[in-house]
DNA sequence: GATAATTCCTATTAAGACGATATGGATTAG
DNA sequence: CTAATCCATATCGTCTTAATAGGAATTATC
């Protein structure tokens, strides 16, 4: 959570690119020049993204990447997920993790995160569409009123 | 937000002790016998402890280290940033960030995390509370319903 | 005051993650 | 056939972070 990686940086730009070409195949040279990247460092992004069917290939003279779907149908979280690792806080799977001490509380911390990015589709994040006020994590039956004083 | 850094794994245990001494200094190689942990590491994490003055020491013989406020008064989110970094997404100033794309995005995920952990005490870390169903962001005024189909 | 217990501080090493590059193979239009 | 293009893997270098090391400063006790 400690900043984007580069790869989630650059491979929303090339989600960027591929958008807007609308159809008609892209291929590495162009999002190189475009995006002032090395085409093998845009190969490596573009090779997840396709088996993770995000984009699609054409191989041979002519090809390129296209977006296997329009981009109201890709989810910002699949993208996250592919390029810059699972949304998690802490993955031990008991109840009570001696290392976490409270594996609920993560878990809850990961599902908020995450709902929220399921909501959110390439087309809303290049539209630049502002998300409201973020909902919060709410302490559940056991927790006392107060606890946190000021 | 891959998983929990390992000082923020081992800090939250030696607060955990710190919290169930109760008022009495627990020393370094107490909390190093117990936890498993060499005294060094230890020392390292609570350096930044106590210059956040989440703990307080006591030096000389019979010192130690005591919470510096009830648990119910210490916060997630302080211990979090301090042994794990700040919950940043993108750092990016300007609202149009060639980078991420759409700063405002990033920036509602962040306080969606923040605001859950700024509402967690660590007195409910050990509690064991269990947060409820969280809430995510949502699209603001410019978003498409439907947007996103199935 | 001497001594021992303890915190305090900085430097250094070791291992892993990640960005980036290099090299070559596979496919296909013309 | 050949050139354009994607496909795949191996490797290198840098940065972060866990972990160690060595010693300085403080203070209770005798």
């Amino acid at each position: 959570m400690n900043g984007l990686k580069t790869s989630l940086k650059v491979g929303l730009r090339i989600l960027e690119l591929l958008s807007r070409a609308e159809g008609h195949p892209l291929t590495v040279r162009e999002m190189a020049v475009r995006l002032e990247q090395s085409e093998k460092y845009l190969e490596q992004l573009l090779l997840p993204l396709r088996r993770a069917r995000i984009v699609t290939s054409v191989r041979g003279p002519h090809g390129g990447y296209l977006l296997a779907r329009p981009a109201a149908y890709i989810t910002l979280l699949e993208i996250v997920q592919l390029l810059q690792g699972p949304v998690t806080f802490c993955e031990c799977p008991s109840r009570d993790c001696k290392e976490c001490l409270s594996p609920p509380i993560w878990q809850a911390l990961e599902s908020c995160v995450e709902a929220s990015m399921v909501n959110v589709s390439l087309a809303d994040v290049l539209a630049g569409h502002t998300p409201d006020i973020p909902g919060k994590i709410a302490l559940g039956p056991n927790w006392v009123e107060g606890g946190l004083g000021i």
